[in-house]
DNA sequence: TTTTAATTAAACCAATTAGTCTAATTGTTA
DNA sequence: TAACAATTAGACTAATTGGTTTAATTAAAA
């Protein structure tokens, strides 16, 4: 039957909670009041709170993966189409989040990537998993004359990485989405081949 | 003769302390023992932590404009060419800084932007001021042909400052500068005339 | 069924948080 | 110089922080 709580919905909870409102402006408290556990049930299943936020962002950047991989395999697609799909989905989700989401691990990234070295490590083992993975279609779609060669495939994948995180961090004080979709169109117009 | 303690010179520390190390990872305290002023006085210049950010970024954003407008206004290059200068000079800053500082505003819209709506218009303000005179500049170039016309100045100006800020929160995981002069590099190359 | 380990539960703790208060002192102005 | 306002000073407060502790309970293994 297994105990009454589960790690994987504290970790839910703590994407959730982190993701809005960053690292250290969240207590363990409102984090235990979200998941209606008590203290020490939080504390058996982590050793603290920096090692919580460890688990949430290693478990999102696998959420991530598998949603990137989702997008980029749809064989209905040109590799560049998979790739704009992947990224109009972005502006999507965080037009209907009302763009107080963003990224868990930009957000974080930001806030504590020259404080804490494990959460930097962490983070940037995350990105660059995500990168990865763009960048495969991306060597695709230049195989197909779909975009521009005199970058490598890696390289564009960190340029489109990087400016969607600029982008994300612009939204969260312009509250409107009308520079993601030219943001979007910019880049995609950008690296064509 | 004046008081002992200078209100510039507690902006300035909470402008160094806030940029490497976020706002609610900092107390009033620390700022107290860094610019070694008791709270009282803390207190009678600024009326909450809240308003003491907001002066910060304000006197920020104020120094920044200054910034550029001295890197913009070098007529020994031409408008193209300033905005280069003006970027890889941000990347030489964060480099001597060792990638452990980044743009207060990028970090403080990054942690406070979707918690704090006076921080975030603060934020929104001083930003689009830069991007205007980016933006200036950018039409200059345009006008000489060295910047593409399919969209507006300030469509690439926001596209630029996007960009800068998401390598910014880049590097402050990776903490090299390498990704910043490719950034700095295709950016420039994507946008020319 | 007995033993053992994991989990649940919440009271408790020391440190820190932003902010207040009162008194002494300093500078400015009438 | 006298009166007044601004500033300095730091002890104090109430709330919150991350984390510990101990006891009760539950599940799994022998």
């Amino acid at each position: 039957m297994g105990y009454k709580y589960q790690k994987k919905d504290i970790l839910q909870i703590g994407y959730d909670v982190f993701r809005k409102k960053g690292y250290h402006n969240v207590g363990i408290n409102e984090i235990l009041k979200q998941a209606n556990i008590p203290k020490g049930s939080f504390y058996n299943f982590f050793k603290s709170k920096e090692d919580f936020a460890m688990q949430v962002i290693d478990d999102y950047g696998e959420n991530n993966r598998s949603l990137i991989t989702s997008f980029l395999n749809n064989q209905a697609l040109s590799p560049f189409n998979r790739l704009k799909s992947f990224y109009q989905s972005l502006i999507d989700d965080n037009q209907k989040d009302n763009y107080l989401g963003s990224c868990l691990l930009n957000t974080l990234a930001n806030e504590l990537g020259t404080q804490n070295k494990l959460i930097a490590t962490t983070t940037d083992k995350n990105f660059l998993s995500w990168v990865y993975l763009i960048a495969e279609c991306v060597k695709e779609a230049q195989l197909l004359g779909e975009i521009r060669n005199d970058y490598s495939s890696f390289e564009i994948a960190e340029y489109l990485h990087a400016g969607c995180n600029g982008v994300y961090s612009r939204m969260k004080v312009t509250h409107s989405k009308a520079f993601m979709e030219k943001w979007l169109e910019m880049s995609f117009e950008f690296i064509k081949g």
